[in-house]
DNA sequence: TGATGACTCTATGCATGCAAATTTAGGGGG
DNA sequence: CCCCCTAAATTTGCATGCATAGAGTCATCA
């Protein structure tokens, strides 16, 4: 699910959405550096896209945070500092947080948990962690975490959260964690399971600061999460979007 | 101070600035109806700017909420409801509330709260209230919403605020009242200057907490604030973006 | 040697033509 | 009477040419 999750415009159908694929792409590689200046020329010979589409992608790129439009015409790549990614995740959790509250205050029908139920129980039915189960682990985490921004009820809501999340360091994301660690990331996931299951409690006793703290919290077991990745291993290497931190 | 805040490439001096503008005022004035397709050719005409620049500015105002874009191209109004400007003010609270926790949380020296007790000191001196100094207060009550974003020190929350206040809903704005209401708007004003008061206090004593807590209250002060406005008046006649609001 | 000026060259903003796709209107068939 | 299918007209997506503003460079002068 968390892979076929398409931003807007993103489809391959159209030379605009191309060009913000691949440009997400190379930024997240890090193929520029911060602060360089992305000129259109130089981009139509790398995308075989002419200027127009890529002029709307990068439009669209700099609305959704990775670039910078300069006073004078044209973008940057903009610069990220790991205080950045810390402080998305604080952001990401408040807005989390707001969603289990509203969820909590506006809920009229206990079966309206049975989606979080769901999602967590097939969580719990993975027993071991591989990388395929990872991978759906991560899908199904996603799905939860959609499921409470649904049941917050608030449009405006979910429409902040979408713009907040064009970036990727909010979100979970795949990390890759050396041979040591991992018993390490296997007893966060449980911690992150057993605030799940809070979360649920919580909105179903409509204890909506209980569910608000409990979901920011849990925000904050993935910069814990991301720290312990990054504890023995350079950060380019262990999340996708490592190239994008310089300073 | 508000009025001179512009929005990204919204400066009159190119063409897609001014398509920008244009298509604002005639958005917040109301001349689409909700779900109303926004025509590239019908806005030539009207705006007397060609289709490349107008493509821009409609891009903009997708992301900026006012548009969405449809699957198969192009864009339509959005329609908004009354519960969605109330959503958005409560998410306005809970940013502002985190702006006012995370300055607490980092404060180091308390002479870096003479910004905001300027602001505030400015705003206990104006003595009555009409249009001149109505306009003045809601200056200073801009400025000091913006120290206390400066004040978080977080890049991140900014540019999030930004997002989210793309959007006319959140911000104070200028509300229009009837005569019978003046004394109880006064009040609220009054009130809301205390809360001014007691984020600075609670931000002195590093209390994150309790300024988080009545930063979100403040915010669903200008709830009560456009309610009073709406009690014997048309939405379409107290505030600006009345017309954008149906059903 | 540093600064300032002019000149060149490049990058962007804009206009417009063309083609494909979508919507709409109309007619025919069930 | 309703539905479907076809065709035309509108609309968007894209490419490209042109003009202007900005960046870079070099030379000259203080």
């Amino acid at each position: 699910m968390s892979q076929e999750i398409q931003k807007a415009g993103s489809d391959d159908s159209s030379q605009k959405g191309r060009a913000l694929v691949l440009l997400r792409e190379m930024l997240l590689r890090g193929d520029f550096q911060p602060g360089e200046r992305l000129s259109e020329l130089s981009l139509v010979a790398r995308l075989q896209v002419s200027r127009t589409p890529i002029r709307l992608a990068l439009e669209t790129l700099a609305h959704e945070g990775f670039l910078e439009a300069s006073a004078s015409g044209g973008f940057f790549a903009r610069k990220f500092t790991i205080e950045d990614v810390w402080d998305a995740i604080e952001v990401r959790g408040v807005l989390e947080g707001t969603a289990a509250r509203l969820a909590a205050e506006r809920l009229v029908d206990g079966s309206e948990l049975d989606g979080l139920r769901q999602f967590y129980a097939e969580m719990t039915s993975i027993s071991e962690l591989t990388l395929v189960t990872l991978s759906r682990f991560l899908e199904l985490n996603d799905g939860f975490h959609a499921e409470l921004l649904r049941l917050a009820n608030s449009p405006m809501l979910s429409w902040t959260v979408e713009r907040v999340t064009s970036l990727p360091f909010g979100a979970p994301g795949s990390l890759v964690f050396t041979h040591s660690q991992l018993p390490a990331a296997v007893t966060m996931l449980k911690i992150g399971q057993d605030q799940h299951q809070s979360i649920i409690e919580a909105i179903r006793n409509r204890q909506g600061t209980r569910a608000e703290n409990i979901a920011r919290e849990h925000a904050r077991l993935s910069r814990r999460t991301i720290e312990l990745a990054l504890s023995d291993t350079l950060i380019q290497n262990c999340t996708p979007w490592g190239a994008l931190i310089r300073a």
